[in-house]
RNA sequence: GGCAGCGUAGCUCAGGGGUAGAGCAGAGGAAUCAUAAUCCUUUGGUCGGGGGUUCAAAUCCCUCCGCUGCUACCA
């Protein structure tokens, strides 16, 4: 049977356009999803939009429209950017989609028959200003008589809200013990640390509904409440499933999440509270949350006062999809913060995919169409290089490449990619096919198939960083859409002589050095 | 303030107790099939400052400086 791959981003917040690290974080699901299914896993991808909660309400007063106006508006600017991206995600759920809310309102009923939600009350030194409860010994009081929060200044009144707990507090245990039987469920490791140190340092219940608004899910049998909106997004990841739904069979196929991606912002709600929503509503966890890092640019924060936020669509126009989607990924460690460079991002492009990747194929490919009729030649016997350099872009490299994939590390993989490219470089100088010519043309026409049976190799591998070039690189070595996946690197599958290939057309055409943002 | 991480060549980043690494950028050479791309050689760092442990520290410990995230109901 085979074996499914479920993968998720993390559910955007729709207070602010999609930006870089939205992208990120995107592309980097998109290129594991790419790469699991053309190592033949069954794989569902699923992104979305997080639309409830106080800051999108006021976000839609401010702008003078209805909440679902707003959310329609800024949904629409995420699911646009997929596209442009060349996102293969196979669902996109909205969290104020009718098959969310009754998922979500299905989870709470299960959570609450377990026992773990009690009715209480809320009470605590409010600031309106930063929308926060504070303890006492967070704030002040001063000359004025008036008391302020100690961390931001703001102004607090006493407020008692009624609302519902979860008892988070009986989980530490629980989630420690989790947490050390399944190590890889937290990733980076400084992420593992910190999610680990805050449940040591002890849970308090957590509050799980609100009343003072009214944008948001309502909490079943008790209407004037709606549902605090990590739990509510949280569920996202199996109510677009169907869990709850009359048709749960992607529920039943798909669950547990192999994958959810997330910015290290978020890592405690996806490690902490997640999985205890999870276990006590006896729903298996994910298998792993990996947390991603923050780009600064050109050595700044990006931020709208400095006016230097880079947009999906900036990277496109710059980069292109596929270059846009590769420089993201090829230098940075996965997980770790990084300072996106636009000089560097060039030159990482120029040299690695058109000197480098793009210009082997074109070399082979224009040797090939002028002296071998246009078809792919007919190798004589093969040669120890030969064969080393087959052996490598065949069989070794797919198989460092998935041992770097299961640890996240996309530029690991990247780096054993682009010495491969390099060996093919170094091999096409040392053998000299332009001398063989006319020295010895049956041992060129052999070199220039394994050329061309290496660039093939080479841009299976590389589809899932730049699907649309690797597919035109295969397009011009005559290969089917069907004969694609990993499984079709082996020997079986190579390319077959006398085969007519179009006429050659460079793929990674070099960008121009440009300063600024 | 507390917790965690980071600070390594001009740039972007690996490494992590035993004579400092990669790619790019720079310099020199070879080649000319190719997107003037390629291939070879090469310059370059007292690994943020200070102190300590050790025969030996970029790597462990302490401290200081700078940056980042978290600090509970706020994505």
């Amino acid at each position: 049977m085979t074996k499914t791959f479920y993968i998720t981003t993390p559910i955007y917040y729709v207070n602010g356009d999609p930006h870089m690290g939205h992208a990120y974080t995107t592309i980097a699901c998109d290129v594991m999803a790419r790469f699991k299914r053309l190592d033949g896993y069954d794989v569902h991808f699923l992104t979305g939009t997080d639309e409830h909660g106080i800051k999108v309400l006021q976000a839609a007063r401010d702008g003078g429209v209805d909440p679902q106006t707003f959310t329609d508006q800024v949904s629409q600017k995420f699911q646009d950017i997929l596209p442009a991206l060349n996102i293969s995600n196979d669902d996109f759920i909205r969290t104020t989609s009718a098959r969310h809310k009754k998922g979500a309102q299905v989870l709470w009923e299960a959570i609450a028959k377990s026992g773990n939600i009690y009715k209480g009350g809320y009470s605590g030194w409010y600031a309106v200003r930063d929308e926060a409860y504070y303890q006492e010994d967070e704030t002040e009081i001063r000359a004025d008589g008036k008391r302020y929060a100690l961390s931001s200044g703001a102004e607090c009144t006493w407020m008692e809200e009624e609302s519902y707990f979860f008892k988070l507090s009986a989980w530490g245990d629980r989630l420690l013990e989790f947490y050390d039987k399944n190590p890889d469920f937290i990733g980076p490791e400084s992420s593992k640390k910190e999610v680990i140190s805050f449940v040591k340092g002890g849970l308090k219940d957590l509050s799980i509904s609100r009343t003072t608004f009214d944008w948001g899910i309502p909490v079943p049998g008790d209407e004037k409440h709606v549902m605090y909106v990590w739990l509510d997004a949280l569920s996202n990841y199996i109510t677009a499933l169907g869990y709850g739904s009359d048709d749960d069979s992607l529920f039943q196929k798909f669950w547990p999440a192999q994958f959810h991606a997330v910015g290290k912002e978020i890592t405690r709600f996806h490690c902490i509270y997640w999985p205890a929503f999870l276990m006590a509503a006896n729903i298996a966890n994910p298998e792993r949350v990996f947390a991603n890092g923050w780009w600064i640019m050109e050595g700044q924060k990006m931020s709208k006062s400095l006016g230097n936020v880079v947009t999906p669509e900036d990277l496109i126009n710059r980069y292109g999809v596929d270059g846009a989607r590769y420089v993201l990924l090829r230098d940075l460690p996965f997980g770790n913060d990084g300072n996106f460079v636009h000089e560097n991002a060039v030159n990482r492009l120029n040299s690695d995919m058109s000197n480098g990747f793009g210009n082997l194929a074109q070399r082979t490919l224009s040797m090939i169409n002028k002296n071998c009729g246009g078809q792919v030649p007919t190798p004589g016997d093969l040669s120890i290089e030969d064969q080393a350099l087959l052996i490598e872009v065949r069989e070794e490299l797919i198989h460092e490449m998935r041992k770097e994939f299961e640890n996240f590390r996309f530029s690991a993989a990247l780096e054993h990619f682009m010495k491969a490219v390099n060996h093919a470089n170094m091999y096409v100088d040392r053998q000299a096919p332009w001398k063989l010519k006319k020295e010895n043309p049956d041992r060129m026409a052999t070199v220039l198939y394994v050329l061309a049976e290496t660039v093939r190799a080479l841009a299976i591998a590389i589809q899932p960083f730049v699907p649309a070039s690797a597919n035109k690189m295969l397009d011009q070595l005559a290969i089917t859409e069907d004969a694609r996946t990993f499984a079709h690197l082996d020997k079986a599958h190579a390319l077959k002589a006398g085969t007519a290939l179009p006429e050659p057309q460079g793929v990674f055409p070099r960008l121009e050095v440009q300063k600024a943002a």
